[in-house]
DNA sequence: CAGATTCTGCGACACTTGTAGCAGACGAGT
DNA sequence: ACTCGTCTGCTACAAGTGTCGCAGAATCTG
């Protein structure tokens, strides 16, 4: 499932509560975004269109709720990125992560400590 | 600058040799990618209307150089899949990356070799 | 119930992306 | 100088994306 940077901002919203009218949506949304109302409900429909959120009609107002976790959503955006900028595989990521980036001390010591937690020397 | 799928192809190809022509191009890419000349023709126009490349002509021929570096592209690749995906910083892709991606076990010595050799503790 | 409010469905439009064909200019070989 | 192959410039077009307005149906409220 591959989102464009506006469903992004949709979907976010709604993973962090849903589910959620196009209102709800549109009111996390649009003070970042300045969309119209109708730009949220056209996207929103289209999001259901590819079957990335489920609606469900209460009276006659929607309410959505993705259909694919934000989990999910990261892996295939990372395997995304992995292919068309690193070569398709993790080593060239890492590498500019520590080499290029600019990780913050606080980062750094995230990393290693998820490191050591989950795969211990 | 943000690249497209389509863009990074031809990008990567530059990157790994430049300057080339458009047949150059045409001919790294379309093993991969069956594109035809005139397909490789318009989009290394287009790149070039971006300033991504540079066009230099010799003779009646345009030979295409990279504008930007592919690490400069690469962080802004990842730069923008923070935002959209990863609330912006690196802290929840790292997490991601240990906790939800099966990184292989090399990725993974790579990883802290990197760290312990950067940062050492 | 009538008016105000709120939703949805549908249409619209410009811009980007992916994909390619074609005509005419240009340069190389004979 | 003529012909042949190559290259460019231009055009085109469908699908996807970003953005929104409007008309009419549904719902609420006095």
């Amino acid at each position: 499932m591959q989102l464009s940077e506006a469903e992004w901002k949709l979907m976010n919203a709604l993973w962090d509560e849903a589910p959620a009218s196009v209102r709800e949506v549109h009111e996390a949304v649009c003070d970042e975004t300045g969309w119209a109302y109708s730009t949220v409900k056209t996207m929103l429909t289209r999001l259901a269109e590819k079957g990335a959120v489920e609606v469900e009609m209460r009276g006659n107002a929607g309410w959505y709720t993705p259909r694919i976790s934000r989990q999910e959503a990261r892996r295939s955006a990372l395997r995304g990125l992995l292919d068309r900028a690193f070569g398709g595989t993790f080593g060239s990521l890492i590498h500019h992560l520590i080499d290029d980036e600019k990780l913050t001390k606080k980062d750094r010591e995230t990393l290693r400590e998820l490191l050591e937690k989950e795969h211990p020397r």
